[in-house]
DNA sequence: GGCCGACATGTCAACAGGCACATGTCGTCA
DNA sequence: TGACGACATGTGCCTGTTGACATGTCGGCC
């Protein structure tokens, strides 16, 4: 149940709507963690019920804003600093993979070429976010930081997955033997990070 | 619901019971695709429902074992090649990162130390399973090979993970500019994959 | 013969997440 | 003034996932 916490997070940051919030989850959050707006009002209204947040203010359209409690944010540094990390990852391209032998050589190329440039793509998406960050486009505070460690996450996983999926082209399992190339290039190799 | 396809998917390498097949996503599926044996059991009944999988044989304390039918086959085809593939990922490590703003240094120093030794001896698990199957101890069938490509995924996936716990060491978004170090260290680099 | 650990299958309740549907407001442009 | 698109909040239902509980069998060892 991290959706109470990042909504904390969120509102620590500054005050902030159901529907700002929602939007911060589709264009920020949204790769790592998704989360729709019915979800997100429901979780606010629970916050609320739990002395969390509370309102900040009201706008027009009926629009409430929050604002996150003392004891809101004391639960998510409790969460920060000493709850279990969950390392749960649910990859279904990944799971998918697993049952590549059930696929022809034809499907299993272009399956794989797609999912290279997908990959890519986003790996590039990031990358572009981080460098304009580092230009300084969206200033420099700690939080504006921790973004940019995040999206850091998403060049690297998105790069990572993006090489495999080239990988795998050569590495294909047919029936036959000389369809997967030999190892002369290696598996894995490290950067010198 | 790609759990479904799944099983049909580890059926269609060779016959199972539920207990099996709890163990295989225990194992070898549980990184990418959690599941317990409550939904596996209940999923295996459906699937018999729904003729995509039938009873093989009954072996002592009740086991029951099930072979996927043809409809299976064509049904697991079917979502390897025509389904859209859903690329959700969710991950609380990088949600987590959004926040690292509200840690002090020292307890975000800890955390990320504790996280690098993590991603790193699962990559090192990965790279140990790939080098064994690559001396042929698991010997060589499409289907092994494919577990060779998942297992090269965990490598790429978990030692990206890792790098980046460490990477970000030296970039904490502390409320002082010095904290973070200057880029002369490159954000990112590919290797010549 | 009795005990224990691995084998093996299930139910039930609670909760999280996702999708479809419903409702209403405000600003702007034709 | 009427239509439209962005803003804004919500309900209801269905599915998937998890954890606790429950039950029983088989093989081997003492």
């Amino acid at each position: 149940m991290s959706l109470r916490h990042a909504l904390m997070g969120l509102l620590a940051e500054q005050p902030a709507s159901g529907w700002d919030l929602t939007r911060r989850f589709d264009d920020l959050l949204g790769t790592v963690w998704p989360a729709g707006h019915p979800q997100i009002y429901r979780e606010l209204r629970k916050l609320q019920d739990d002395g969390l947040i509370e309102m900040d203010s009201e706008g027009p359209r009926g629009r409430k804003a929050y604002r996150v409690t003392k004891s809101g944010v004391e639960e998510v540094r409790r969460w920060l600093t000493s709850v279990e990390v969950d390392h749960t990852l649910r990859l279904e391209p990944v799971l998918r993979s697993v049952f590549f032998w059930l696929m022809t050589p034809e499907e299993l190329t272009a399956h794989l070429e797609k999912e290279a440039a997908f990959y890519h793509d986003l790996a590039e998406k990031y990358r572009e976010l981080a460098a304009a960050k580092d230009r300084g486009e969206y200033g420099d505070s700690p939080q504006t930081r921790s973004i940019r460690i995040a999206a850091e996450a998403g060049i690297r996983l998105h790069q990572a997955l993006g090489d495999w999926a080239a990988w795998t082209q050569n590495h294909q399992p047919g029936p036959s033997e000389d369809t997967a190339a030999h190892d002369h290039d290696q598996p894995h190799t490290r950067p010198g990070d």
